[in-house]
DNA sequence: GTGGTCTAGACCACA
DNA sequence: GTGGTCTAGACCACA
């Protein structure tokens, strides 16, 4: 799949799970109804202890982002993505809403925080649009 | 002083502590020379352990932001102001990129995002501004 | 067949399968010498692995509530409502038990839990009673 | 502390604790700002790995019934009896609910149902006032 | 001292 | 095969 994990880092390995997960279903790669690697298997791919993954899916299935069926494996939700693009925005919005209070109160204006926030965003929405272009070679 | 310290939350109390330390400096409110207020006493003030306050003094310490006068209390380095500037730098920008990946990740769009932005950062300069008014009488 | 599974939740399909048997058993729906559907045609009807029907059946016959008539099917034993009744006995009063133990373990009185069980009592046996006069037709 | 856990039977250890704190909240037993025992404490005691401890804590914090302070413990939060007083409504319902759904599809009448329900209540409520009686002794 | 994270590994029920 | 539970034990940050 697709996850990327930073295991040093503050975040633990099993937020970024859920967090790359939320924001794929959000984004619609994860579509409703679609299983989810088994944990034997992504604790595989990234060479993480299974338990660990056990952990990130359960937390997916007390948010009611997944659902386990017994004994076959786990889905998400046909109702996951309003809660995930909600989470999405909070998630968002908080990051947003502290970068600027540390700015404000650190005396940055609001003329250097603007440029700031427009450059990296042309920044990452080229980056986006290189692997959106990578990916989708021959598909026109 | 003027620290607003969230006990619970996710930041230790210490680097709160730093992080508002060091924004005060970039903003000017902490100028080069001023004296800081004693581990004991800021401990009293914010009710917090004090050697919660003694790692956060030594963190500043070693960050060149404060210097011990030995057996006379600590002062803000006259040469901090920089060092603080490059630090609330790094600290918004990093906070704006997470946020902005995070976003995009989620398919968020540029103009979603942007709205969220502008919209922020207006409610926060005008709860700046009122603020600056309440605190800034006899100034006119 | 009569079946209601529900094949999330936290009791197991085969269970279900079991307990719903013993129950039309108790009821006198399903009653001694009847024939029950075989594996395959109820793991059909259900759309279940049949291994989870057959492990049903196991029970259930190791329960002494079905009997296998070799190569022919599966029949309800003459002699299992008796078995069945009991066993409904139980597992009604152990539901009961719990639900009082933990309504009075955590503060729940007397009068609001015989309330909650006279509203819930006439609830069904009015659902009960309509289904009844839904599927009689005829018999007036 | 005031735990029963039974290590063997199908409910979960971590589950049981859990329960049992928020049935000891709702019923006022444990309050709102009061610390629970730690978790290497509860395992002492209970003979229990820590870890099964700490996943039922950090569920409870998921449930926003505990608070953890950040090093020196966790405590029930101040609104914490809402919750659990809720939580034990939906938790008794839905006993009394199944039981008696299997109850009447189990032919069993309201009559004997009623009776069943009232002498479990009398033998339980009457264990109860034992035990209060036990622990109370001389406070009058 | 406190809780939180992670690993390794065992064992289980279910399908 | 699947997920779920539990243990033992290490290591960490925080107060």
């Amino acid at each position: 799949m697709f996850f990327s994990i930073d295991a040093d880092g503050d975040v633990p390995i099993y937020e970024q799970i859920v967090r790359q997960v939320k924001l794929a279903v959000a984004d619609g790669i994860l579509v409703g109804g679609q299983m989810v690697p088994s944990v034997r298997q992504l604790a595989g791919e990234l060479a993480i202890n299974s338990n660990t993954i056990a952990r990130a899916y359960q937390e997916l299935q007390s948010d009611r982002v997944l659902e386990s069926l017994r004994g076959r494996g786990m889905i998400v939700r046909r109702d996951a993505i309003k809660r995930c693009t909600k989470a999405r925005n909070s998630l968002v919005a908080d990051g947003v809403r502290r970068a600027l209070a540390d700015a404000l109160s650190g005396g940055m204006t609001a003329e250097e925080l603007r440029e700031l926030f427009e450059a990296e965003l042309e920044r990452q929405s080229a980056m986006a649009e290189q692997s959106k272009l990578a990916s989708g070679n021959g598909a026109s």
